[in-house]
DNA sequence: ATACCATGAACAG
DNA sequence: TGTTCCTGGTATC
């Protein structure tokens, strides 16, 4: 399920069993098989994430990047077992502490530093990370005659929003999705930007997309929170405010969903 | 058993 | 605008 929160909590979980480490790098599927003997058993300095991507720095000076897109998933097996690979493994991490593998996923590269450079410089600010030029989002969202649903989607514009958390954050700032960028006034980006800082922050922690306020479930405090209640808009039939039935529309082949009361046009 | 769809994005034309 | 790449859960038969 990748979405910002994703990457960044792979960041810090991974970080946590490789960083600082000789890390044996190896491609069991074959496709990363000679990026990953430059780097095998380097020392990884540090896993930076940014939106939904992720840079691997390395003592070599070389830097790899990955990104999940839509299947990509990593496993971790804790410890010195150092089990068969399943599936196509594109890329195996080995430290004294665990074994990772990565399959399925849309980039896995090793780069000169440029190349980070380049993709960073094309990316809009992260809000889960601080310090944010947020101000480089709205000037974007502003300018622009575009729905600010197709926005929220453009990497470009911030980076690690995807298409579970822009329904979401446009449902609790109450925006439709087909509204023009240029109409929203500063009251409503301003809401935007700390919806979106505080859902996928809460994603990280949570290790999951909960965007739903308990007091508004009707469930026993401690229970878990199921897949399908978790999202006021998201998959919904209905608003889980109003009773409302959600729309969906097609907004560059991804399907968006909204609250046709709680988010008028 | 099989079909289809999805939390993504690059690329062709 | 449509195609392509990748995997796995759910729906449908």
């Amino acid at each position: 399920m990748p979405e910002g929160h994703t990457i960044h909590k792979i960041a810090k979980d991974h970080g946590k069993l490789l960083t600082g480490m000789e890390v044996g790098v190896s491609s069991p599927q074959g496709r990363f098989e000679s990026d990953a003997a430059r780097i095998d058993g380097a020392i990884l300095d540090k896993i930076e994430p940014h939106g939904k991507h992720l840079f691997y720095h390395w003592s070599t000076g070389e830097i790899g990047h990955v990104h999940l897109g839509l299947f990509g998933k990593y496993k971790i097996h804790r410890g010195d077992e150092r089990p068969e690979p399943r599936g196509a493994v594109r890329m195996r991490l080995v430290s004294d502490l665990a074994t990772i593998d990565l399959a399925g996923p849309t980039a896995c590269s090793l780069d000169e530093p440029s190349v980070r450079k380049e993709i960073l410089a094309r990316l809009g600010p992260d809000p889960i990370k601080p310090r944010q030029k947020k101000q480089k989002m709205f000037d974007k969202i502003t300018k622009s005659k575009r729905g600010i649903g197709d926005l929220l989607m453009d990497q470009s514009v911030v980076a690690g929003i995807g298409n579970v958390y822009r329904a979401e954050a446009l449902f609790v700032c109450g925006i439709h999705p087909l509204r023009p960028g240029r109409d929203l006034d500063v009251a409503e980006l301003e809401a935007l930007w700390s919806t979106i800082t505080a859902m996928l922050r809460k994603g990280v922690k949570d290790g999951r997309i909960i965007t739903v306020e308990r007091s508004e479930l009707d469930i026993p405090p401690g229970k878990r929170i199921k897949r399908g209640e978790a999202t006021y808009a998201y998959k919904r039939d209905h608003c889980m405010r109003c009773g409302t039935e959600i729309e969906r529309l097609d907004i560059q082949n991804r399907t968006s969903y909204h609250c046709p009361t709680c988010q008028p046009h």
